[in-house]
DNA sequence: CGCCAGGGGCCGT
DNA sequence: ACGGCCCATGGC
């Protein structure tokens, strides 16, 4: 058996899901909490070490979830989902620590991947822990008590810009939470809950959701997926070319809550799938670009 | 419900 | 150089 077919770890860090990942001399080294993992790609098996404690790339990279079973549940359903599940091959959804999932995809809203790195690299060199690692020098993302006397000031200087409030308040909600109820509880539950922070809507509460609290059905959706329902499934949401223009907070509960009854209990991988499908195949109309 | 700000970097012009 | 736009959200 190919290790790639049940895992493609570059497509995974790529598929927007993680932000703090680097690729240095064909090994992948990424920043879990405050841990770095170093994983070495091999055809056999996940060659990997962490520091400066052990990190279970089984639990990150969720190998526990049945690929063949995930897979078949969600690309039967049409042609097009089928086409990206066999294009993207390996594509995993990752079990992230909540916290630094909660931080990152606060700092995600309305701007690029790669200033989203800036940020949170920001914050590693500030509030983070120095790790060296195979000659090479990583900042470790801090724990939320960390981070729970940094400053507006001090998360600007991190480049946060106006994101520096939401990131502010969201340390203290997150100290003053229970985790184990973020896990335990009902998509429409922990929805909620999630929403109360300051900072945090629909497409980042899913996103947390999906990539940290075990909610497989999660349909977080961003610009590319918006242009992928708007073009394919269109009809299925039930809504106009009108209403496909611009994705409103009542039109984003009603598409993610229809794709998710469409796509099942892993309409999350779904989404991961489709997302990379757009982000390498749709042309944006309204800048005639690709945006990649 | 619709419009707008908020920051900084990248992209096309 | 320069303006428009971003893996959205909250406020009005």
């Amino acid at each position: 058996m190919n290790l790639m077919d049940v895992i493609n770890i570059e497509c995974t860090l790529d598929s927007g899901q993680v932000f703090l990942w680097y690729k240095r001399g064909g090994s992948y080294y990424i920043i879990c909490s405050e841990n770095v993992v170093r994983i070495e790609p091999s055809y056999e098996q996940l060659v990997h070490e962490s520091k400066p404690r052990y990190v279970s790339v089984e639990r990150l990279f969720r190998l526990d979830d049945d690929t063949h079973v995930i897979n078949h549940s969600i690309g039967d359903k049409d042609a097009l989902i089928g086409e990206a599940v066999k294009r993207f091959k390996g594509l995993r959804i990752m079990r992230q620590d909540p916290f630094q999932c909660l931080i990152s995809f606060i700092c995600a809203t309305n701007t690029r991947i790669v200033r989203v790195r800036h940020m949170l690299e920001g914050i590693c060199k500030r509030f983070g822990n120095k790790v060296e690692f195979d000659g090479l020098t990583f900042h470790t993302f801090p724990s939320p008590k960390a981070l729970q006397d940094a400053s507006i000031n001090d998360l600007v200087d991190c480049g946060l810009g106006y994101r520096a409030r939401f990131v502010k308040y969201a340390v203290h909600s997150y100290l003053d939470m229970d985790v184990k109820s973020l896990l335990d509880g009902s998509y429409d539950e922990v929805r909620d809950i999630l929403l109360s922070i300051d900072g945090v809507g629909n497409k980042v509460a899913d996103c947390i959701m999906l990539f940290s609290l075990e909610k497989l059905e999660a349909f977080p959706i961003d610009v590319w997926i918006w242009r992928v329902i708007a073009k394919y499934y269109r009809h299925l949401v039930g809504m106009d070319m009108d209403e496909a223009r611009k994705l409103s907070p009542n039109m984003y509960r009603r598409a993610s809550s229809i794709m998710r009854g469409y796509f099942g209990r892993y309409a999350g991988y779904a989404q991961q799938y489709l997302y990379c499908y757009a982000r390498a195949y749709m042309y944006d109309d309204d800048t005639n670009t690709y945006n990649k």
